[in-house]
DNA sequence: CGCTTGACCGGAA
DNA sequence: ATTCCGGCCAAGC
């Protein structure tokens, strides 16, 4: 079966964006790494999920209710992916303060790795 | 059914 | 630094 089947997608769905809402204000994470932290679909191979999950997870944004927080999520290069809400989702970011040039933001200071950096403040560490 | 598109990614020019 | 291209697969038409 290579085919994934509805429930399967329904339940991925759920889990990014249970992640998704993990993400502590502030900060961001790439769509690779919601795919690497979350539960691949039982259905599909792992070798295709590492080149589809990234993907996989777009797809799952496409579709999420307002209670999660998407704006925090961007691709692998640090930008705003030319989606038709990017607008918005840089207005959200610098509302956290989150520092946005030409719709590029550094992966290194506000990158979420996981419970484990909570400890560090986001916008302490300069100065 | 088949074709086109896409909230991606990595590498190449 | 930026732009372009191929890959891969699910969804929509």
């Amino acid at each position: 079966m290579t085919r994934l089947t509805d429930s399967d997608l329904k339940l991925f769905h759920d889990s990014v964006w249970e992640f998704v809402c993990t993400v502590p204000v502030g900060r961001v994470v790439t769509y690779g790494q919601v795919a690497q932290a979350v539960v691949p679909p039982s259905s599909i191979g792992s070798t295709h999920y590492q080149r589809e999950g990234a993907r996989l997870v777009g797809a799952a944004m496409a579709a999420c209710p307002d209670s999660v927080p998407w704006h925090r999520v961007v691709n692998a290069r640090g930008r705003l992916s030319g989606h038709a809400t990017a607008e918005r989702q840089c207005q959200r970011l610098l509302l956290e303060g989150v520092e946005v040039v030409a719709g590029q933001l550094d992966l290194l200071r506000v990158q979420w790795h996981g419970k484990a950096c909570e400890t560090v403040h986001p916008q302490a560490s300069l100065f």
